[in-house]
DNA sequence: ACAAAGTACCTCGCCTGTCAAGGTATTTCA
DNA sequence: TGAAATACCTTGACAGGCGAGGTACTTTGT
């Protein structure tokens, strides 16, 4: 993993509710899927994962079952809620709000250097 | 503060480098600048803000001196190093990274919902 | 036939960044 | 005179992330 873990704290439950608009999953699959849509640049570590699915159970976020699988290992499936939908919408709209506030204070006007933008110079 | 704290978390060392890179400064006035950037939106918190100042200057990514002031409050100035400034690039490189990336995992193509660029509905 | 690697789950305890709460000292202004 | 603003700082706690370890089954390669 390329990318500073930091970076993304606070983000790892919206990405979790993001990766289950789309349908239920399970943990192995939504981690995996993750690799495969940052070209191997990010991925949950395990005791991260399963500690972010807990935190959004009890927040009532989403709701979990064993999968019937007649073959291979058991997998917990996770649906997200009605309020689980929300709280998606929730931080979505929180993560703009937050990254172009962040946008705006590491690319001050009054930087001499200009970093940001770069094509734009 | 409306700005989720945990949101900001990781970028905090950015946002400091980049106020010093448009020239010298001292805690109190950046931290009221941050205010006014974001229209009261944010701010850090003085213990977070000395605690950054501490390890940007052990990291040699800023040096510190004290102000000549002959009347008010006692004022530490900080200064953004050379490799400060490098540091700074390689940081705002990596916000540059990593938003694309959060952008690109909560608004999944498979998302049912598409709750990401309203605008573009 | 057996080992290694892959799939899939889980827990414990540590680390790090943030911050609430507390403190100091000076100046300004009503 | 005393409150508010300016300006600095420290201590201890909390929460999220993760390293390290574990279980159990299946697939693949030799």
């Amino acid at each position: 993993m390329s990318i500073t873990a930091d970076l993304i704290r606070g983000h790892t439950d919206t990405i979790i509710l993001a990766s289950l608009m789309g349908g239920d999953s399970y943990g192995y699959r939504i981690n995996r899927n993750l690799y495969n849509l940052t070209d191997g640049r990010y991925e949950l570590k395990e005791a991260t994962l399963y500690t972010v699915f807990k935190r959004l159970e009890e927040s009532g976020f989403i709701r979990s079952y064993w999968g019937d699988e007649s073959t291979g290992a058991r997998r917990r499936y996770y649906a997200i809620t009605p309020t689980g939908r929300d709280e998606y919408q929730r931080q979505v709209a929180e993560w703009r709000e937050a990254s172009e506030m962040i946008e705006k204070l590491i690319c001050p006007q009054n930087a001499q250097v200009r970093a940001c933008q770069p094509e734009q110079l």
